[in-house]
DNA sequence: CCGATTCACTTCAAGCTTAAAATATCTGTG
DNA sequence: CACAGATATTTTAAGCTTGAAGTGAATCGG
C-alpha cells in the first residue's frame, strides 16, 4: 500500500476509535445514571449479580474476577457491598479453605430480575437508531477487532 | 412489527451493546497499560492535554470540563496533577478573579507530541482489522446512534 | 514429610469519577 | 448602592479500579 493511501487509512481508524469511545461512554453514562437514580444501585453491581444471576452455580471469587475481566480486589470491594445490601452472600469452599463461593440471596435474585428488565428496555432505547442489519454488521466488523486484541494477551 | 420480531430486534440490540462494550474496554484498557509502562502517564491527563494541544488559545478549567464531558471537580484534579509534573500551568483570567486558564507548558507540549504520536500508532495497530470502508460505514452507524442520545440530553 | 512455589483472597495506596456542598466572585434589577 | 441569583472553581464523601504487597492454604518435587 502506498504511504499516503496508508496514512489516511491511519487516521481513519482513529477517528473511528474517538467515535466508539464517545458512543460507548454515552451509553454506558445514561445506563449508570439510570441504575442510579432509579434503583440506587451501580453498573459494576449489576454485572456481578448478572454474573452470579446466568451462572447454575456458585462462583468463586477468582471466577467472577476471570469473568468480569477485573482485579481480584476490586470484585473483593464490589461482593462486599452486595453483601451489605443483602443481595449476595459468602460461602466457605467445602475442601479449600482459601477459597470463597458467592451467590445471590432470594432477595438479590429478585431485584437483578427487574434491574435486567429494566437495562435491555433502556439498551433498545438508546441503540434504537440500530437497525437488525446495521447490528449484524457492526457484530461482525468488532468480532475481528476482539479476536486480534485476543491474540495481544 | 409483530412482537416476536421485535423481541428478537431487541435481543440483537443488547447483544450489539455487550460487544460494543467489550471491544472498547478492550482497546481502551491496552491503551491505558501502554501509557502508564511506557509513559508513566494516564488516559485522562492525556486526553486534557489532548484538548489543550488542540485549542489555539488557553482553557478555562470550566472550558475543558465541558469538552471533556466531566464534572469540574473532575478537572481540578487531573490538572492539579499535570501542573505537579510540570506539563501544565494555571493563570488568573483577566478580569474575573473567579476563573483559571490553563494551558500546557514548553514541556508538557514536547511530551504531548511524544504521546499523540505513539497514540495514533497503536490505536491502528489495535484496531488493525478494521477496513477502511468498514470504519466509514459503522461511524455513519454511531453517528445514528449518537445524534439520538444527544436529543435526550 | 518438608520446604518452595503456587494459588485464593484481602488489604493498601494512588488515581479517577461523580454529585453535592462550600467559596468566592460577578451581574442584573430595583 | 444593595442584594438576589448566577457562575467558576474547589472541596468532600463515596465508590470503582488497578497493581502490588500481605496472609494463609494447597501442592509438588525431593
Amino acid at each position: 500500500m502506498n504511504v499516503d493511501v496508508q496514512a489516511k487509512m491511519g487516521k481513519t481508524r482513529l477517528r473511528l476509535w474517538l467515535k466508539l469511545l464517545k458512543t460507548s461512554n454515552a451509553v454506558e453514562t445514561a445506563l449508570r445514571d439510570r441504575l442510579r437514580t432509579e434503583f440506587n444501585t451501580t453498573l459494576p453491581r449489576f454485572d456481578v449479580m448478572a454474573a452470579l444471576a446466568r451462572s447454575p452455580e456458585a462462583l468463586k471469587m477468582s471466577e467472577l474476577s476471570r469473568r468480569l475481566r477485573v482485579s481480584n480486589g476490586n470484585v473483593t470491594g464490589i461482593v462486599d457491598r452486595l453483601e451489605a445490601e443483602g443481595h449476595a452472600e459468602r460461602h466457605a469452599v467445602a475442601g479449600d479453605r482459601r477459597a470463597m463461593e458467592v451467590r445471590l440471596t432470594g432477595k438479590g435474585r429478585a431485584h437483578f430480575n427487574t434491574l435486567a428488565v429494566a437495562h435491555e428496555a433502556w439498551v433498545n432505547e438508546l441503540m434504537g437508531a440500530i437497525t437488525e442489519a446495521e447490528a449484524m454488521r457492526i457484530m461482525e466488523d468488532l468480532d475481528s477487532v476482539a479476536r486480534d486484541l485476543e491474540g495481544k494477551r
